[in-house]
DNA sequence: CATCGAAATATGTATATGCAAATCTCGCAT
DNA sequence: ATGCGAGATTTGCATATACATATTTCGATG
């Protein structure tokens, strides 16, 4: 498979929203306004193409004085494409060599999971919160070591379960540092979730998280409605911010009824 | 929290690697040898400043003519290195608000799962494989419709066991699409695990994920040496080259002695 | 006092230009 | 034939410049 094809589109039809975080239209220098950057339409012209197996893996894709002088467009530009669709990981570079189709071989695997709220939601299912336990304890030295705690210092320990068409979707046990966060003390968690208050009341600026799958004890079960020893897929996350750990949660959901899915999204 | 701090170090001492797909030196316009590009070296000192915690989340950086200014470099310099900190969800920023450390907030979570052999020989575990079954036969309809083939058409399946230090660690149940990939009728799979072979000789552009808990079936507790009903890890992984199906298959892990642990891995 | 509008500011996009580095090709000398 | 060196090509980094756009600030006006 080796061919090349020397003309793209000059008005590329197809749209792809830029992935940069900001918003609005962007500055758009003698651009008529509506229509998206230069590079972002030669990046989606390009990789439509890729998409719909034109130009397959290693196979070699126009350069950037080429793109320029097809797209009307400046070197810089067409470069500003390629280099950031080689970011994304979708083409690999190399000098004189040109650019091609990136071989997607010995990466890691990278999941993306969607937030709860957004899955729930998403698939148009009511949902409803449960605040099972609340209390304001010293925790056992297992939850400290996690929140990184001086001995004998307490913590907010909640456990809530959420609903999606009022079944038993997930499992939250979670404790918050109330030095990193003291106003949680006073929120209301019985219609709010910690994890979005949180996300609402304390920036964080980094998590870990753990996946693995654990058999039903018998109080997991019962509050998930499920049988004792049924699998469960367990997911413990830990959020910092500047250097403290602000919160650590355990999520617990039915093996059978939970699936998380996910699309290859390239390392970029 | 709100600190302006006006000058940041114009010889950044920390390294940072770039993170784009190219090697070598990059190209060097008046620039000393061996040292990373001006942009590279801004985002360097900026990244530290927040690790740090110098600057928290929320809090505001310097605008781009400011780093220009600091650091001798254009404008359009610093422009690159903000927007690519902003690309990877370092910073934030808005038009005549400026730049400021970014808020994680609302953001999916994203996990790396490192491949497998990495992940048992970085443990310095001694690895093995066992080739348990191997037939070219008609998937299964449930199969078929995974593997998109057509009616009839034969498939080659695998079952091997992945073993960390002598015991069990991986049950790998897999499809290959001969039609794709027909030189893997003549593989020898004994030696080496199909998801390797596959890396070297196919290309893949895109690849979907799945991830569960389940209750070990009988043929699987005995193969992983557990007992049946234990709960188990399942990572299901379908990958595909021009619009093609390559290959499908389906790991599943004890629950107990695996996890899958990593740190936030931000965008990008 | 409230509100609308102009100025100021910071970011976003784009051009034209120059040089550096990597690497492939081809011709020439041994 | 083999190997070495001189282009040629393609990507990478950086500057100077210009204009567009979003948003805040501030002042004028009713």
């Amino acid at each position: 498979m080796y061919m090349q094809i020397s003309h793209l589109s000059i008005e590329g039809t197809d749209v792809a929203e830029p992935d940069g975080r900001t918003q609005g239209d962007g500055g758009t220098a003698r651009r008529p306004r509506g229509r998206l950057p230069a590079y972002e339409r030669i990046k989606a012209a390009i990789r439509t193409r890729i998409r719909e197996g034109e130009w397959g893996p290693g196979d070699p894709i126009p350069g950037e004085s080429e793109l320029a002088r097809d797209f009307g467009v400046s070197r810089l530009t067409a470069h500003r494409a390629l280099r950031e669709l080689a970011r994304e990981g979708v083409i690999e570079r190399r000098r004189r060599r040109g650019s091609r189709v990136a071989v997607r071989t010995g990466r890691d695997i990278v999941l993306e999971i969607p937030r709860i709220e957004r899955l729930v939601t998403g698939l148009g299912a009511a949902y409803e919160l449960r605040l099972l336990w609340r209390r304001t304890t010293v925790p056992p030295s297992e939850i400290r070591e996690r929140l990184e705690l001086a001995p004998g210092q307490r913590a907010l320990h909640l456990v809530l379960l959420h609903l999606a068409d009022r079944r038993p979707f997930q499992l939250e046990d979670r404790w918050i540092n109330l030095l990193a966060v003291p106003e949680a003390a006073q929120a209301d968690f019985t219609t709010i979730a910690p994890g979005s208050w949180l996300l609402e009341h304390v920036p964080w600026s980094e998590a870990e998280h753990v996946i693995a799958a654990e058999n039903a004890d018998p109080a997991t079960a019962r509050a998930l409605d499920i049988e004792p020893g049924e699998a469960v897929l367990v997911i413990e996350r830990r959020t910092r911010n500047r250097n403290r750990v602000v919160t650590w949660a355990r999520f617990r959901h039915p093996g059978s009824s939970y699936r998380l899915a996910t699309a290859f999204a390239p390392r970029a």
